[in-house]
DNA sequence: AGTGCAGTTGACTTT
DNA sequence: TAAAGTCAACTGCAC
């Protein structure tokens, strides 16, 4: 029986389900899907096609040492799959399952109803602890751990290609016609340097995680610097958690509580992504229905330029916006707080500003980003909202100013002491409008404005019944199951309301 | 030397 | 992974 292997976002050849499983049933071809439409979404870009253009390059090589090199097609993704099935002979598609976008969303159904129109067999696998068709939450963590402590997928020593196939060319930004998207520091993919960040991560790096990583000075070193390679799925989540569990199991001196802190991150990657597979319309639609016409869903355009760009005035969010555009990557803590002035402060809508920063991440994950975007945006409904004081995040995170210096040159002439808030500075009024902008809103005005708005309509009535059923669908919770047979679990008496409101969306 | 008081600190609550 | 508000305990100082 010829095999299709369809890669996806699992772009290697360890820990592959999927790998694994084709290897075994005959002949198989590897495949990879340019698909043009998806690189012209407003949450694509050009660092992202980049990057899993390195990836793909990296991935060819090895795929070609166990036989049978990747193969790469531009096109539409059920065109290409019928155009290769009828002329190998194709009986069977093996992937692994993706919680994408909408528009991925949309072409799996595609071609899920191809494939059972043209009795072509499409299996998917898992690669990650997120579960598929999931009833509820109840006993999701444990199956979770219970997906990353299986051992990894063998990969096989070789593979049976099909009868000589055209390898064709990975597309170049240009050839896909994607918008000019300059990175200059951007992290480049591929499985070498995966392998080596991972180990540079594990041996030295994560020493200081737990405390560094709260600021982007230090982040950019002590972070894992995983993220794209997890996005594209260069390694999988569990050879990271095993790996990370192997180096807890050493011991090292100074690295317990940071290798278990990252752990826990690795974990609510999969619960955020699980909240996108349960429900993908996170993406396009307020969690919470009574958050949906809080804000203007046509955004002033100003306020979303100079945030964008940063130029809103206010140097540290401005200094977190040029670090993302030039870097495609930001700590996570400055992700949170750059969307949560933009949805708080600046009052836009996160339908407007959620692309513009999915497209500016190299490592940008639907699964991560929805969920997070609308956690900071308040209209999850479960979650208290969080409205970060980017004047105080900047004497918090930067103290000395560094960041903020090197990324708002213009912030020169400014004293030390009114860096932050440079107009409060004598000189200020020679400066702000001239070389750098007034802020374009006041943080304490604007922020009191957007807490009163928001909690005013969590007082209203009919908030809380939806926000109940929102927590019972997608909230983490302690396991308060226990497993009776096979896969089946039982629910315990639901928790009290009060300790409902303490879960984490 | 004890008292009153303004200002500070930290735990806890509210939004 | 917030920030602001509240309140009681504490501190330093004047008298």
């Amino acid at each position: 029986m010829n095999v299709l292997l369809w890669f996806k976002r699992d772009l290697r050849i360890h820990d592959h389900p999927a790998l694994a499983l084709a290897a075994g049933l005959g002949p198989v071809l590897p495949l990879y899907i340019v698909e043009p439409d998806y690189w012209q979404l407003p949450d694509t870009a050009a660092r992202q096609w980049a990057f899993t253009a390195e990836s793909l390059a990296s991935l060819r090589v090895d795929l070609g040492a166990l036989g049978a090199p990747l193969i790469i097609r531009t096109g539409d993704a059920v065109e290409t799959i019928a155009r290769l099935t009828r002329d190998h002979q194709i009986s069977r598609i093996i992937s692994h399952e993706e919680t994408g976008n909408l528009w991925t969303y949309a072409r799996d159904r595609r071609v899920g109803a191809w494939a059972r129109a043209h009795g072509v067999q499409w299996t998917e696998l898992p690669q990650s602890g997120v579960i598929r068709r999931l009833a509820h939450r109840d006993g999701w963590a444990k199956a979770r751990d219970t997906f990353t402590e299986t051992p990894q997928a063998a990969t096989p020593l070789a593979l049976h290609p099909l009868t000589s196939l055209e390898p064709g060319p990975i597309p170049t930004a240009r050839a896909l016609r994607l918008r000019p998207d300059p990175c200059p520091h951007r992290q480049t993919g591929g499985r070498t340097l995966a392998e080596a960040t991972l180990q540079s991560f594990l041996q030295s790096r994560a020493a200081p995680y737990r405390t560094a990583m709260s600021s982007p000075l230090t982040g950019e070193r002590a972070c894992s610097r995983l993220s794209p390679f997890l996005a594209t799925g260069t390694l999988s989540v569990r050879e990271v958690a095993q790996a990370t569990a192997q180096r807890q199991s050493e011991r090292a001196y100074g690295f317990g509580a940071s290798l278990s802190s990252f752990q826990s991150r690795l974990a609510w990657r999969d619960h955020f992504t699980q909240k996108l597979e349960d429900q993908p319309s996170i993406e396009t639609r307020c969690l919470h229905p009574a958050t949906e016409g809080l804000r203007p869903r046509t955004p002033d355009q100003t306020r979303l330029h100079a945030w964008q760009l940063g130029e809103t005035g206010l140097p540290f969010l401005d200094a977190c916006m040029r670090y993302l555009a030039a870097t495609g990557w930001l700590n996570f803590r400055m992700r949170a707080m750059v969307m949560a002035t933009a949805s708080y402060h600046l009052w836009l809508d996160w339908r407007a500003t959620g692309p513009l920063l999915a497209q500016r991440f190299t490592d940008y994950d639907p699964g991560i980003h929805w969920p997070q975007v609308q956690m900071q945006s308040g209209t999850t409904g479960i979650n208290t909202p969080r409205i970060y004081n980017p004047i105080k995040q900047g004497q918090d995170q930067d103290p000395a100013g560094t960041f903020t210096r090197r990324w708002v040159p213009e912030l020169a002439p400014v004293p030390d002491q009114y860096l932050q808030e440079p107009w409060k500075w004598d000189g200020a009024r020679h400066f702000l409008g001239n070389r750098y902008p007034h802020p374009i809103i006041d943080v304490a005005t604007a922020a009191r404005m957007a807490r009163e708005t928001i909690w005013g309509i969590r007082r209203a009535p009919a908030f809380q019944p939806a926000a109940n059923a929102i927590v019972q669908k997608h909230a983490s919770r302690k396991d308060n199951t226990r497993p009776t047979s096979g896969r089946r679990f039982v629910r315990d008496p639901l928790p009290t309301p009060s300790a409902q409101t303490s879960f984490d969306f």
